[in-house]
DNA sequence: TAGTATAGAATGAACGTTCTATCTATTGAT
DNA sequence: ATCAATAGATAGAACGTTCATTCTATACTA
């Protein structure tokens, strides 16, 4: 997840995402890390200049991580149907790789710890605004209905969240046809005409 | 917001919220509660035992205040469509008129900070259990796709929450037709079969 | 022999909480 | 009606701890 790290870094950054998952971040003390990832709290100073810049430094890796992994699902050849379908297939498979970074991203996406220009950087750089282009298009062909894209986007995002947010608490189990149900409803939702089975 | 308490405690969870809201848990000391509150610190313990209770008692104060404006909206007389509009409709209504608690509750359901119990007794005391009822009607009389009424409504809120937070980030803008057809998204998510015009 | 990497003690500020003192309101006996 | 007496409400200083950060010393590497 932090490839573009050296050992010390991704130490440091792997502890802090699990104890602010674990723990808050309100109780993740520097003294924790340190002795959590094995770095003493001198040698953290030397790789990052603060606290607030760890978890920023945080935010924007998963970030940029999550965008590649989720535009792996969108970017492929094939219909529209296929792309959202894959699309929104790779959120929820990311979500269950890596829940501890999607559970960060959510939780501190609307903080004001995260600078302004990381959250603004995140959202161009991330996957939002492929997925953007995708509801646009599909739009123009007069599939979807005549809406915002932004604003289904946004909307179908918030149900994958919280599909995963319910399962992560246990309220329901999720196999794989509840997920392709799940974004099969997704799509009936913003369908301009009824036809087309699923593949 | 706060009717139960009395005009200190009112204060104090107050500004608390807004704190919360504008500056982050971690950057809500009790120095700060009791300069922007008017209450002294002494006299915030003479009500409260912790800082801890605090935000917990702010956590099942809103919850409850959510609960009721919603059922609000979705226990009213009439058809399961009527119902399905009215209830979603409260949930946008309230995240406009009390945008702080909505944004509280949404933050920090899945915090630590909050106490296992206080989660619990505020799921089982809010809105989604009339709702799931709701679904489940709708389910039972092949009005909508026969998947588990949690996950639908689960789904749902989703989409709602994350409208509510686009527009707080100025991603875009929410009219009241918007609103609608946001819903009607929804409604046709669920829907087996297609007809029945929106009202 | 530089220069970088690492460790851990030291520092001063800020934190949650407690303590003590003062103020206010209520009670009941005269 | 007046005045002690008592209990609760309020304020703010004090306390001990923990925090983020810095400093200093030592180890490693080239």
């Amino acid at each position: 997840m932090f490839e573009n790290y050296n050992k010390v870094q991704q130490a440091v950054l792997n502890t802090t995402l699990r104890i602010i998952i674990q723990k808050e971040l309100q109780a993740t003390s520097m003294a924790l890390i340190a002795k959590e990832s094995g770095v003493s709290t001198g040698n953290i100073y030397h790789y990052f200049k603060s606290k607030e810049e760890i978890v920023n430094e945080l935010y924007t890796a998963i970030v940029t991580f999550n965008g590649e992994y989720v535009s792996k699902g969108l970017n492929q050849e094939g219909t529209i149907q296929e792309r959202f379908f894959g699309g929104w297939e790779r959120v929820i498979e990311l979500s269950k790789q890596y829940p501890e970074g999607f559970q960060f991203i959510e939780q501190y996406s609307f903080s004001p710890y995260i600078y302004e220009p990381v959250k603004m950087k995140a959202y161009l750089g991330g996957w939002c605004a492929p997925m953007n282009l995708l509801y646009q298009e599909a739009i123009d062909q007069k599939l979807f209905v005549p809406m915002d894209p932004k604003l289904l986007v946004q909307m179908h995002y918030g149900s994958m969240v919280y599909l995963v947010k319910g399962q992560l608490h246990g309220n329901f189990e999720m196999g794989q046809d509840t997920i392709q149900n799940a974004i099969q409803a997704c799509w009936k939702a913003v369908m301009l005409k009824q036809e087309t089975k699923v593949p």
